[in-house]
DNA sequence: AAGACCCCTCAGGGTGCGCTCAGGTGAGGC
DNA sequence: GCCTCACCTGAGCGCACCCTGAGGGGTCTT
């Protein structure tokens, strides 16, 4: 999770930084008004933590001038001010929630997850390699147009590559991921269960999609064979 | 654009009641928990304003519930408490926006748009898949122009079904949804329940509606089959 | 009181799926 | 060219998942 935080006063932005970054969050900070815009709208953030008085360009204007380019990034207003009309004002010109200075850190925390739960749900898009498709959603896998049925265990196994395509994947690592942090079974499952997808997700006289690195692993070509 | 209000105290209510009607909300009114809970599970309302403190059922525990059945209906929440730890709390159960009493207002009214400008778009009033459609508001179901009569439980269950076309439901998710957030019964449920749905969903020689995915639960096709 | 309807439990049966095993195959090193 | 070791694969077994019919308990209507 991304997040821009823009705040002039340096040690505030500091402190909300390292804070952030222990609570798992990727921070960036911008110290003016026009570098916050300039940032808010080049980097996809999962949101935005906006003071109001800021040099060069006020918050107000940032947020306004986002959403009037239809960015409707999550925006947490930061303000010194505490007149309700203030608060009003910001939720009017878009913002999606409002923090008045001297603030608790809890409660910043609380809001900003608040945000990012809310404006969470974007369905996890379909994993593509090629002409290879698979929807996690759904629960289907394509080659093209047709669909191809797959059992739980292959389904996961080939899910575990498209999101890492391209890359070599240890038996380990499979095992851990596919089957169980501590599974304890033969390897040998990786190698039946490798055989059982490529019969059903290669293309007569095409090149394996999944290919065997000798003494390394397995790896899904990312074009899908 | 529906509003619920719960709110024990009989003056505030109808004062909220009345200044949002003027605002051009249709408003219902709840006096306890077990009461705003039960419309806010039927209902359909774009937002609810909630009281913390109210007989019978809190409204933390109300709104838990909700989020718990994955309603994400909007939550204003109200206190009369304005400890900082109370706003964080009311925000990680789910809350959407919070209020302390005594509340200007203006400010309300501004939180209100604000939410419901958020969570914009609009549900389709009724829900169809294929020539199958549902509709919430009248209870009814039809495959084409032929009415189906369903049980409650069925009913609920095709209608959790066709709000996530295409989409593999676990026998979990189901379970919390239809059944209850914390329902400890035979899973076994759900199978019955599938196979009563298919018997009066299904045309004879299609394809089944309600398709069976082996390990991961069922899914409704989008086609309606 | 009887019937209708609904919800749910239970148990039996079918079968798809996961996994093991053992023999076969091919790549790479010397 | 041969040996070794990693990988491949066909066969088969047992289980867990799923379906379904039967039936009991509860509630509401007649």
């Amino acid at each position: 999770m991304r997040i821009l935080v823009v705040e002039d006063e340096v040690r505030l932005a500091r402190a909300l930084q390292r804070g952030l970054r222990v609570e798992g969050f990727a921070v960036d900070l911008a110290h003016d008004g026009e570098e916050g815009l300039f940032l808010a709208r080049e980097g996809g953030y999962d949101a935005v933590i906006l003071d109001i008085m800021l040099p060069k360009l006020s918050g107000y204007r940032i947020c306004r001038a986002l959403r009037a380019e239809h960015n409707w990034v999550p925006v947490l207003m930061l303000s010194a001010k505490d007149g309700e009309y203030d608060q009003a004002d910001g939720l009017d010109i878009g913002a999606d929630d409002y923090l008045t200075k001297p603030f608790s850190y809890v409660v910043l925390v609380a809001k900003l997850r608040a945000l990012l739960r809310r404006t969470a749900p974007p369905r996890p898009s379909v994993l593509t390699a090629g002409d290879l498709s698979l929807d996690p959603a759904a629960h289907t896998v394509k080659r093209g147009d047709e669909e191809i049925s797959l059992t739980p265990r292959e389904f996961t196994l080939l899910e575990l590559f498209m999101r890492h395509p391209d890359e070599v994947l240890s038996k380990t690592e499979i095992l851990a991921h596919v089957w169980d942090a501590y599974y304890e079974g033969d390897p040998n499952v990786v190698e039946v269960y490798v055989g059982y997808l490529r019969r059903k997700i290669d293309v007569p006289y095409g090149r394996n999609a999944l290919q065997t690195v000798r003494g390394a692993g397995y790896r899904l070509a990312a074009d899908g064979g």
